[in-house]
DNA sequence: GATGAATGAGTTTTCATTCAT
DNA sequence: CATGAATGAAAACTCATTCAT
């Protein structure tokens, strides 16, 4: 009862996904040094060494998450733009960030992609990951020279390094923690952390102006 | 007693400047999570249980070290405007950046501190902390009050948070492992990473010129 | 169905031989504690719950292995004494002697024979490989004999158990790993490993000598 | 209750020497592999982590041990000889015999020293053992010189380097389990396994003939 | 105040073995 | 017969933390 054996590849996948998801579930509701194979094994309902069949790292299911995450996320955008016209900057810009506030998971995987989860995985696993980012990042490309079909290639690369950085360097400043909001509370100097939304459309908007420029 | 209550203060701060001297140390050489009580005590010379009366975790003692960090850096930008005269938005963002660069480890500590150092520390350690991150935060808004007097309140709040949010998540990108740079190499679609004063220039520049927008 | 089950047989026998060839090829090529049936399964090349139908540990893998380079190390010495001719004791002991020294699993299994194989396996498998040696052991007694009219039973038998016994023992100190060799270089008491042949041989002319006392 | 702390150095080397005798202990009990640092820590009763700090694998207690049942076998040897007279060889190999067969435990260590304990171990905790053994080995040597005047450096050499190896490969032959006790009782071929004693003694007085060959 | 021995809890990892297919 | 997913158990190891001195 309960388990059937993974068989079929699409069974195994069936597995993987399953482990994601227990992944997933976790990643959403515990601080990260809480999530280990023992809690993703006990979340995902088998036994621990079954995980290591398919994944060695927890870093390795959260990069495969991030790369699912990254992939919807893109999709969202495209999709709102298939119609035939054209876009002021500030409208695509609402779009693209508002397609990343649908997901927050994604953005909250992306700030610690580079500090945490990629120094903490192989070769093999970093390199499957970054062929998935790689591709989004070109389709992204390819998607703003279509919008904005007169920015250099220098402009739209730098607009693109811009726009990921500045959103995994935001999203945790306006993400606090109980614990951070009760000593931003307790300060003497008054703090207002920034609102997401706000703060990332409008530097993204003043980011793209680069792109109009000789 | 007043005396010896000085002495012993003295070298209770003496302790704690050896302590932070220690973790500085590892933290330029080996990977956060080997960073530990264990590790710095080795590192500092004396004994671990001896840590837990100036501090009770390594965040903590990070932030203490970020905090001293950035006041360095915020007076080497102060000091290069001390000349009475009006600079121009460049030079202004030139002045910023080397200054960010010269202190790697700041810059490092920056990009972790929302994710990982802010989350798992005290209340207490945290508030210390933020008015002193704060207070900082106040000096360069005046700083650039002073150099663009024309600016609104509003646009210099929206540039410092955009100015620090983008360095914190582009600094990452930039500072690449040994594994991340052979994932890269690995990879069929070529990917050329970012420079950091290059493109934190760039960006800062034209996050910059929202200062001048009515 | 006869030839059905032979052909089972011989199939069956032609799996135990690779397994038997994998488990070898490991011996020679990774330590001791590395031998597992999971390396054994993948250097044999199927399944590792396959192994259970015709092993039940690893040590009866080498049981068998040893059993078959004993005889192989036999026939080997019996052949070199074809000639009908009478021999000096120096004679054949050497040519015991290089006998052993031309096949070294063979030695190196006897190493542990004794305290590591035979103490962790079932009576069964234990007394088929019993049976094997005592056929060998056996063999050595008649063709020593055979080249030693004189010498009584019981002389012949300490004899073997000495020569036997002997290179056990001997063979282990002349084969050192890196540790060991740096362990000894860094004594300051010096110490000369000895060699197999020249201590063996030696002793082993020695220990023959009482083939020869009333 | 129950536990004090070990502070001074006498108390540490008091903790050595509690680990070692818990060591001993499960040795002459239960087969090697079940010696683990969890079981070592139960029969020692303290926490297994605290072990950490005295050793770091359960081989460098085992070869400490042997150590001190090599010093005291020796001792035992010295003492037996300390009479100022000429001792006729069987008269000095019946005395090494004996004394070995006094501490078994020693025997069976000696058995698995080449082979197991000197192989999973690292270079600083041999290099240490290896120091002890030779100072017992040098001393040896020693004796055997004052009681064998006329015998030749090599001669003596060759002696000490058989009769370490015989006792080493013997040793395991004449102490059975009960399992391999069953297997040659199942054999067609009948077997009688030798006698430590006499046949180790029969042995060495032939290997000792050789110290007075010119 | 400083020390470092001692602890307990926890994680990672691997193995032999089973069992459904 | 053969497979390989799944399991449970256990080993090795490390860490933060406490506590007697």
């Amino acid at each position: 009862m309960g388990f059937s054996r993974a068989r079929t590849n699409e069974q195994k996948q069936k597995r993987i996904e399953e482990v994601m998801c227990a992944t997933a579930r976790l990643y959403d509701t515990v601080p990260y040094e809480e999530i280990t194979f023992a809690a993703i094994a006990k979340e995902a309902g088998f036994a621990r060494s079954n995980l290591y069949i398919y994944f060695t790292s927890k870093e390795e299911i959260l990069l495969e998450i991030l790369v699912s995450d990254l992939s919807s996320w893109y999709q969202n955008v495209e999709a709102s733009f298939h119609v035939r016209r054209s876009y002021a900057l500030e409208e695509v810009m609402e779009v693209w960030t508002d397609a990343l506030i649908k997901n927050e998971r994604n953005l909250s995987l992306l700030s610690i992609l580079f500090t945490v989860l990629e120094k903490n995985v192989t070769v093999e696993a970093l390199t499957k990951f970054k062929e998935g980012l790689l591709t989004v990042q070109q389709k992204c490309y390819q998607l703003l020279q279509g919008l904005f079909p007169t920015a250099s290639d220098d402009a739209l690369q730098q607009f693109l390094v811009s726009a990921f950085a500045l959103a995994q360097g935001l999203y945790p400043m306006t993400r606090l923690s109980e614990v951070q909001l009760e000593a931003i509370e307790n300060c003497t100097l008054g703090y207002v952390p920034p609102t997401f939304r706000d703060s990332y459309l409008k530097a993204c908007i003043q980011l793209a102006q680069g792109l109009f420029v000789k």
